[in-house]
DNA sequence: TTGCTCCTCACGTCACGTGAGGTGGC
DNA sequence: TTGCTCCTCACGTCACGTGAGGTGGC
């Protein structure tokens, strides 16, 4: 069984994130560790949900969003109009990503365009120099 | 000569941004809007400079990286030294943007993968509820 | 006793948004 | 007088970072 505990040092080894990360997230309420005495102990779902939470803000989800979506999840009552529901959000999601794409190539060409102007006007700073 | 002045809402309405914005610009010593008694009037050097901030911000610069490079721009000594900072300045935020796109793109197919699986899942529902 | 890991406030950061309340000129 | 545009505080937002100061068990 994997229902050993973890705890916070653990957990953002495992993760890849800060104690106050996991804190803030807690005080959010998206994670729910255990407490024993003062120390939190992370549990098997502790870590589902972490990894939710963090694909999900690499799909640019605000945290108050992944929240809902987990607590949808959570639910369990995993119905159709549910499910529809968090089709949706994921396709309006990803039509802004494309777009957010789409400017960030538009931006790495402009920038890209500039830095070969950059890059004629120093060498031609190094041709006067050596005339 | 295009040396008129502007109103705040016509900057606004120039170049897409709020009125607080340009006030906020002005307090970190961005814009410099000449003052006839209280209202705020932008010259074409504010102009000139609102557009590489907003250039700045589409290449992912902080307004305190902009200011410097401002300041350098402004200060007109274009030495090679100057120069030169700037283009490797440059060259890493381009750096970072092609991460930051590779990111994207990894993340779009991503969820472009878990859509698709939502989709089967729908389907499946509509599927059991006709049997 | 010293170190280490954990904890709880609580203020700071970044780039503004958002009222509240007041002014000036048609 | 009413409207409109402008203004100045100053608190709110989002997702944490960053000390300050204190605790518990080896």
């Amino acid at each position: 069984m994997t229902e050993e505990v973890m705890s916070i040092r653990e957990m953002c080894d495992a993760f890849d994130v800060t104690p106050r990360t996991l804190r803030f997230y807690e005080s959010k309420e998206l994670l729910f560790p255990i407490r024993q005495g003062q120390k939190r102990l992370f549990t098997r779902r502790d870590r589902g949900r972490l990894k939710l939470i963090l694909r999900g803000k690499r799909f640019g989800f605000s945290l108050e969003d992944i929240r809902q979506l987990l607590d949808l999840y959570d639910r369990g009552d995993q119905q159709e109009t549910q499910l529809l529901r968090t089709y949706e959000i994921a396709r309006g999601r990803l039509t802004q990503m494309e777009q957010q794409r789409d400017e960030l190539n538009e931006a790495i060409a402009e920038l890209s365009g500039q830095l070969e102007w950059g890059a004629e006007m120093i060498a031609s700073f190094r041709k006067s120099a050596a005339e």
